[in-house]
DNA sequence: ACCTGAACACCGTTCAAGT
DNA sequence: ACCTGAACACCGTTCAAGT
């Protein structure tokens, strides 16, 4: 059943995911569905629970000094998860995340923050700033697409944003002008790495003003 | 129009807005609303437009050394337009951003962070990672709600988070165990100025990394 | 428990036609 | 341009009934 709704994202996109089409891939009345599943909101909520699952959350454990890159590695395998079920990734954001796997990647995410050297109270707030930073740019890659994978080549959806992103007066938006380039970028998985690695930075201080006792001086 | 269609909205939650809604809202049969509106996804983007405009982009402005309390203010600002037509926070995940509204949002963000002392590319990195971080924490704490305005107070959403944060294994997962008050208030305002704060210290060192030509020592 | 059959109140969108 | 009327192919969900 769970197999039968992922397909039916995969093949119509987000928007194809219904009672009626999950029972008519399984050969059944469109009201046998409720068998299985309570709702079509719970439908949504199988799809991601799967599709969380496919992330790597190994990758989460390690050394405590390569907590960067266990964070790093990890937030990669997830969005590769999302993006080869992009009807998926839409989902995500409007299903509620309270399943049996959100709550293992949470456990891992906190492990790596911790041993960065955050306490456990900080170790939480970096964990869903991490969360939010990495379901947030997968949603918002994947709204640009029809949801449907695969999804075409990263350099082609960075040249559909070029376009998009020409002709309008540069003496009004001037910085918007200096960072066409980049902005088509926004998508790319430099990107993704790019704000990762910032909000890393950020986190990182965190744990050095616990470390020190003070705020780095520049 | 636009105001049927965030009154739909509102109303009637993220679900409700239809075209068959909105036509009926005016007095119109269904299909009259394609004089106005190409279809359903045009509607949820004049929709995002709408609400996108409510937040004070006025807050950009200002003295280059307050860069951090400009981005932060209007941060809250647009947030706070969000809260106030959840149904519409949403569609802004969903619906790509390319509206009028969000290319001056974006320009505002930019100028910010260059008076921060990034390079004009790093400023629209640092813009998107903001952007991600800001829509995405919004999303996220919306998406736990009916969608229908006004929100339960922060306190009683945050109240149940607790509760249905409660009973499972502290053994198998010490820091969820050690952690439950904080991700109970995930979907906080103070969460949401911690998040932010991370990420524009993280900016803030890739500014400094500029300036003085190397990373920062511990 | 698992399923069928029938029904209800909805959808988005299209077409032909009117003003 | 702006609207009506009718239609098509869909929805989620419920109810009564069968095994």
């Amino acid at each position: 059943m769970v197999d039968a709704a992922v397909a039916v994202v995969d093949e119509g996109g987000p928007d194809a995911l219904s009672v009626r089409a999950v029972a008519g891939r399984l050969g059944l009345n469109p009201n046998a569905l409720y068998t299985y599943v309570p709702s079509r909101a719970a439908l949504e909520k199988v799809v991601v629970e799967r599709v969380l699952g496919e992330s790597d959350r190994g990758l989460l454990a390690g050394q405590a000094e390569r907590w960067r890159q266990r964070i790093a590695s990890y937030a990669g395998s997830l969005r590769a998860a999302l993006l080869t079920h992009p009807g998926a990734a839409r989902l995500l954001m409007t299903a509620p995340m309270d399943g049996p796997n959100a709550l293992q990647v949470g456990e891992g995410l906190m492990g790596a923050l911790v041993d960065a050297g955050l306490s456990d109270d900080d170790a939480a707030r970096a964990c869903y700033s991490i969360i939010v930073q990495v379901l947030g740019a997968v949603a918002l890659e994947v709204a640009e697409t029809d949801g449907r994978p695969p999804l075409a080549p990263e350099a082609d959806r960075v040249a559909g944003r070029r376009e998009a992103l020409t002709g309008f007066d540069a003496e009004c938006w001037p910085h918007t002008a200096a960072a066409i380039d980049v902005m088509a970028q926004w998508i790319s998985t430099e990107q993704f790495d790019w704000s990762l690695a910032r909000l890393l930075d950020g986190l990182a201080g965190a744990a050095a003003v616990r470390r020190t006792g003070r705020d780095r001086a520049p």
